[in-house]
DNA sequence: TTTTTATAGAAAACAATTATCGAGTAATTT
DNA sequence: AAATTACTCGATAATTGTTTTCTATAAAAA
């Protein structure tokens, strides 16, 4: 893992900084979704200064060399994964957290609308939104 | 159509004023999932004196009400839908546009996704991104 | 090393959206 | 119809997420 971001962030022409890695290595250990600003918020302690603004520039290199992808579940800002299969993502309407959905083939229906459509279908991404289990819970209380 | 929107309004204790009916005639007109700018923009010549503060605010009661939906087709701005039922969309990567994707059954996907989860799904959107037959022309000449 | 080049981070700029507020207008009451 | 009330418009300012700019400095190359 820490061999392919560094050799990828070489062969792109791009610097191998502490920064980069720290950031890539916190993604892609969680599975949160965070945004730029979580992102932010948990690398705060161990690199007191980084920046807002070097998160975003390293979720743009990241995106470009193929290592993260950017999620846009309704909200006001984006949210990023470094598991770069293409899987759908489901909403907690009430305590906001994005989760993965698994277990569900996404082909079929993905081939059922390159056939149907005039477009060349490059990609795609599904959003759900409704109640995790831990609201359900507490409503039901 | 216009009675809907008329008694809707008024019944949900809005009251009903040109302005909100243009910007829904407007969108209930066009198959261009336009932004804020795009519908604010269009109505500049009827309505001068129309803002786009007027605009956000009017999208926010049609969506209360339940005559538009609001899309997130992964750019910096929402798009607005006067179509309620709920389609796939497709945006053209290279001249940006938004627009449905017919006759493909969602059902079945839904409700697989649903049973595999343990969320309370209440709805969903799905976004599939590509090229368009203009723009798919355009290149190969 | 030394030299070259890209980067980090502070600060400012930007763009989409939301909030505030006073004057105007529609609905309701008299 | 007139008066009262409550809601709304649109100008303006504020906010928020993101991008840009600039320069000292860290990383890569020589
Ligand atoms: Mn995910
Ligand atoms: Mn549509
Ligand atoms: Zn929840
Ligand atoms: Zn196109």
């Amino acid at each position: 893992m820490e061999v392919c971001i560094t050799s990828l962030l070489r062969d792109k022409g791009f610097k191998v900084t502490p920064q980069r890695l720290a950031i890539y290595n916190m993604l892609s250990s969680t599975r949160s979704h965070p945004n730029a600003e979580m992102i932010f918020n948990e690398l705060q302690a161990m690199y007191p200064t980084m920046s807002l603004a070097t998160v975003y520039k390293t979720m743009e290199i990241l995106k470009e060399i193929g290592l993260v992808q950017v999620l846009n579940a309704g909200e006001d800002s984006f949210r990023y994964d470094a598991v770069m299969t293409n899987h759908p993502h489901v909403r907690c309407t009430e305590c906001g957290k994005v989760e993965d959905v698994y277990d569900v083939n996404i082909d079929a229906f993905v081939n059922e609308v390159s056939q149907g459509t005039k477009y060349q279908i490059m990609g795609q991404q599904f959003y759900f939104h409704g109640i995790c289990p831990n609201c359900q819970r507490k409503n039901s209380n």
